[in-house]
DNA sequence: TCTGGGGTCCTAGGACCC
DNA sequence: TCTGGGGTCCTAGGACCC
């Protein structure tokens, strides 16, 4: 059957965090920039750079004495997330002044249908339009990519950068897609790259000239999945409201060294609780799973989860039962992270709807419902958690911001 | 002198139910 | 006196992405 014909458009900031920062600070600008980790907590690797650094060889991941090694001039810069924060709500609020059809993927990348609002031609006229737009009022490079569905259009992005528009079209796929490497398609990391070698699966090509059936058999339902994108199909729809639909919630960190001690590593877990709780309470959310993570000093992962009949929030359960789990999971091994996460989680709001205002004054009297309820009336007010308010899709969507707005922050930073 | 921190999705085995 | 098959939930672990 064939795919209803659309034009997307997928959005990637060019290296983010450090064109926010070059932004914030334009002495920054054409100089080797690179927001990267503490390196004294161990924690030292690039998470972004800037194209000057990129010339030296420096790349996200790196050690920072690696890329301090690779570029003597390079410019350190801790990561200010509030910052990166704020442009990208500002980015996302220009997407949505031309289509409510935008899906945030992350914090600097979505996807954009604009099928309704242009015609193939003119598709390009539109790119243009909101990548100067984005760098006239933000000060941040994009590139954009434009194609008939996510996984070209995801490609065709990341063609050329910084400032690029690239269109890839289902019938350049054989000529522009398959002569690449098959760890370049999206979807493809270094396991999966590995077993398609051995299977002797080089280029994308190879894998679009395997049958489907061979595909399944080298990667199970992954397989069938990656065949059917080197053939360049992917019937995914944009949705606006993905990013609505969290699954978890979790903080974890990397111990500045080993740990071994038990009474140390129980005040990481309280630490760690205590921010999930927080956020949980922020974004208007419960959950029914705690789930402990142990990173060992050899890098072996272990995980232990529970799931509760009651809605999980309150720091005092999370920290219970997060204490709980790693107790039973630890084996006195000398630790490097852990991280605690809630998931299966809820918005009160899906709770609290599909209740008549009988059955909610019922539930309201059971604990912990009742508990929830008293803390978000005290938040949000009585009225909007009766009518189900969905309390965390009504944050920041609509908000314009701009460069004044940007500059508004720095002049109060500073 | 290696490898952060935030996530999502998938797999696979066992429990349990009909 | 022998044990099917489908469905769902729970849990642990792995791959991948930015």
């Amino acid at each position: 059957m064939a795919e209803k014909s659309r034009i997307l458009f997928h959005l990637d900031m060019n290296s983010f965090f450090a064109s926010v920062e070059q932004a914030y600070n334009p002495e920054l600008k054409g100089k080797p920039v690179a927001v990267a980790g503490n390196p004294k907590e161990r924690k030292g690797i690039i998470i972004t750079c800037s194209y000057e650094a990129r010339a030296y060889g420096v790349y996200t991941t790196m050690p920072v004495w690696e890329a301090k090694r690779k570029c003597p001039s390079l410019l350190l810069i801790q990561p200010t997330f509030e910052r990166y924060r704020i442009a990208s709500q500002a980015m996302f609020a220009i997407l949505r002044e031309y289509t409510n059809l935008v899906e945030p993927v992350s914090i600097d990348e979505g996807y954009v249908d604009v099928s309704d609002i242009v015609t193939g031609s003119d598709a390009v006229t539109l790119a243009e339009t909101i990548q100067k737009r984005i760098l006239r009022e933000l000060d941040l490079p994009c590139s954009i990519g434009i194609a008939p569905n996510k996984f070209l259009a995801k490609m065709a992005s990341r063609m050329k950068k910084p400032m690029g528009i690239t269109i890839l079209r289902r019938r350049d796929v054989p000529h522009v897609l398959w002569p690449l490497e098959v760890g370049e398609m999206h979807g493809v990391g270094d396991k999966t790259a590995e077993k398609l070698k051995e299977a002797g699966i080089l280029k994308i090509r190879d894998l679009a000239k395997m049958t489907e059936n061979q595909a399944i058999e080298t990667l199970g339902k992954h397989g069938e999945k990656l065949w059917k994108r080197a053939h360049g199909m992917d019937a995914r729809p944009v949705d606006p409201d993905s990013v609505f639909e969290r699954k978890s919630v979790g903080n974890s960190m990397t111990l500045s060294y080993d740990e071994t001690s038990k009474k140390e590593l129980m005040k990481h877990i309280e630490k760690l609780s205590k921010k999930v709780a927080s956020r949980l309470k922020e974004k208007g959310y419960v959950g029914y799973t705690v789930h402990v993570q142990i990173r060992y000093y050899d890098w072996q992962n272990r995980s232990k989860s529970r799931s509760f009949k009651e809605p999980i929030y309150r720091l005092e359960d999370i920290e219970r039962y997060a204490k709980k789990l790693f107790s039973e999971l630890w084996n006195g091994e000398p630790v490097r992270l852990v991280g605690v996460t809630v998931q299966q989680l809820k918005e009160p709001g899906e709770i609290t709807e599909q209740l008549t205002f009988d059955s909610y004054q019922q539930v309201a009297k059971e604990e912990p419902v009742r508990a929830l309820i008293q803390d978000l009336q005290k938040k949000f007010g009585e009225t909007s958690i009766r009518k189900g308010v969905r309390l965390s899709k009504n944050e920041g969507s609509t908000s314009s911001f701009s460069k004044d707005f940007l500059n508004d922050h720095k002049r109060k930073e500073d």
